[in-house]
DNA sequence: GTCTATACTAAGATAGAC
DNA sequence: GTCTATCTTAGTATAGAC
């Protein structure tokens, strides 16, 4: 009864790998909802339909589960920035990444970076793949941010490092759960205001000499 | 032997203070360097020097713990503002805000509200002497920011929502956190990187006309 | 109102049958 | 590799003597 061949090596396989992206998109949906430590690992496995002693065969620990999905989200992330046009100048890749993220946030999806001084940082910082991912998408950035600067669109005296946190914060930014829960903004009107707030400022636009 | 009378009510009184303040202090220290999750009753009971017992005679609760240490800063916070010159125009009243908080916080202070989803928040939030103080804190923003938009010093087209939350947001951001930690910037340079980044954004100044 | 010692509990992780 | 049932521990909170 459906003795698998050695010719065709994948359905056990893909079955596992189904399931262990079902046990990542509910990991996902939970911390991005409750934070990381609210989050157990009892609900994730509920939420996915399995024991908890299967999501263990799966990932070794709350911390390896979390970042498989954190390190996910970034591969994604970088997956999106190759993706974009190279016609773009750099103040347009920052804008379209941004927005790209926001969007995601607001859908429920999970920051790139985890915001506050939690465990989950530290598991993080601690994990290899995660690091280089980080490095990786980091380097991107900081050509548009050369770049930017060279071409005058970005101002000369605020620090690279400034720019590039700055962005990254502004996607896991606590203002866009409060304006969300408030209700009072459409998402559109939330992502165009985090856009604004980064690029802008609170500043009005100066006439134009 | 140092029978008390009633007119002076004072010492054992001021001695149980000066104690709650230490624990305060103690407890602020630590939630401020690991986290609210992070931090140990345990931890601040032996920082103070006391067992943990004793810390439960003051306090209830872990989570009253925090919320006395955060309402006692969002306190301090809303004396600083009401200090402030009434001659400075709205803009140097929120610059002078941000610097000083920005400050306390690199000097190992609390920010004024927590920055992720974590469980102090939903404590905050159910706390009814916190909850009052923010709703008075954000009526002083407010004012300042409805002058603001009045004389033309923000954007009209920013939702006053956005511009306070974001305020907010800014003293707790985790870019402080990294910049710190990587030790290439001062914390002048710090401060006025976040400055520039929450009143003016990344954009370059526009040549005057 | 401070201490030592202890109770309680939630949650991460594992054992062992199938 | 999935399950049920159990172990373990860290950390909040309390009992009870002084």
């Amino acid at each position: 009864m459906d003795t698998a061949s050695p010719e065709r090596p994948s359905f056990k396989q893909r079955q596992f790998e189904a399931r262990e992206d079902a046990i990542l998109d509910a990991a996902h949906q939970l911390i991005a909802t409750k934070g990381y430590d609210l989050t157990t690992v009892d609900e994730v496995a509920n939420a996915v339909g399995i024991a908890k002693a299967s999501l263990y065969k799966h990932f070794a620990s709350k911390e390896a589960l979390a970042t498989a999905a954190m390190l996910r989200t970034l591969r994604r992330t970088l997956a999106f920035v190759d993706q974009l046009s190279p016609d773009l100048n750099p103040i347009q890749s920052m804008r379209a990444l941004l927005d790209w993220a926001l969007r995601l946030r607001l859908a429920g999806g999970l920051p790139t970076l985890p915001s506050g001084n939690s465990v989950l940082r530290e598991a993080l910082s601690n994990d290899p793949d995660y690091s280089a991912a980080v490095v990786q998408l980091s380097g991107r950035l900081m050509i548009w941010i050369h770049m930017g600067k060279a071409f005058g669109l970005i101002r000369p005296d605020l620090p690279d490092e400034v720019v590039l946190l700055s962005l990254y914060a502004r996607s896991c930014d606590p203002t866009v759960d409060f304006l969300k829960e408030s209700g009072s903004l459409s998402d559109d009107q939330i992502v165009a205001s985090m856009l604004t707030i980064y690029f802008d400022g609170i500043a009005p636009q100066p006439p134009k000499g």
